[in-house]
DNA sequence: TACTTATTGAAAACGATTTTCAATTTCAAA
DNA sequence: TTTGAAATTGAAAATCGTTTTCAATAAGTA
């Protein structure tokens, strides 16, 4: 019935297919903003009541492994949930609302190469976030 | 005795000055990476015993609302703490050792506003932080 | 020096996450 | 279809990091 790439992700790697997967994939799938597991495991339980709270750590788990979902780090915490970009993308975090955009095209080559060179660093990964309004926020 | 800024810092905010202060103070100033508030307690408990592991909770707390400190954010957890720089700067850690450096001058005017324009957010404030190794881990 | 009040460490409480376990469900093989 | 092995489940218990409570102590002012 479902055609849905995290599922056949999952299934392609050995995971069975259960309604307490379909059901946090669901809900990670269409939500705009970060989730913790808690309030994962309140809106899955709406359509899905014998979900465990347990399910919902587990699964996520999985998916993060993935990398089907992404962990996101906000001054108040680092518990929430995201779906994860295709590739090299970085977070927009709406400061009021909470939603989340992914963005990509940073060229941060330069600065890397200036803090390398004055550093003595070698620079093999970095993190960038942006926190602002969205428009329907603003 | 000592004359120290964080110290006086605590002090002028109207915190007294205590012997589990200076040491949990002392231990942060003199790591070059970031600590958790149980490697705070196992390292300061050397110089002063009697330091409880809850005086540790506090103090981090008093120093980070006074800016004095940072909260990390790694990959493995987001619990560690590193002194706080001046102003606005980010963070450099090696994946190796674990030191933390800071620095300055990021230049992502030219950035932010393209994503800006591109999403319609007003963007407010940014994070930036850069993996790699430091020159003694190559 | 005396006194008020902040601060302390230990123990208990708490909340989030993980582990254990018997029952259930999935899915491949018959 | 049916069967059966193995993965997965939810509930309960255990665990971990952090916070709160509380009586005793220490800091700093008068």
């Amino acid at each position: 019935m479902v055609a849905d790439a995290w599922l056949i992700q999952l299934q392609e790697n050995g995971y069975r297919l259960t309604e307490a997967r379909r059901a946090v994939v669901r809900t990670i799938q269409t939500s705009s903003r970060a989730l913790t597991p808690v309030e994962v495991f309140d809106i899955a339980r709406k359509k899905y009541p014998a979900l465990g709270l347990v399910s919902v750590y587990r699964t996520l788990e999985k998916l993060e492994e993935l990398h089907l979902i992404q962990r996101v780090h906000q001054p108040q915490g680092c518990q929430a949930f995201i779906a994860g970009g295709s590739g090299h993308e970085h977070l927009l975090l709406c400061q009021n609302c909470g939603q989340v955009m992914l963005f990509e095209g940073d060229d941060l080559d330069g600065l890397i190469n200036a803090i390398s060179k004055k550093t003595g660093y070698i620079i093999r990964d970095h993190w960038l976030q942006l926190f602002g309004l969205c428009e329907a926020c603003q």
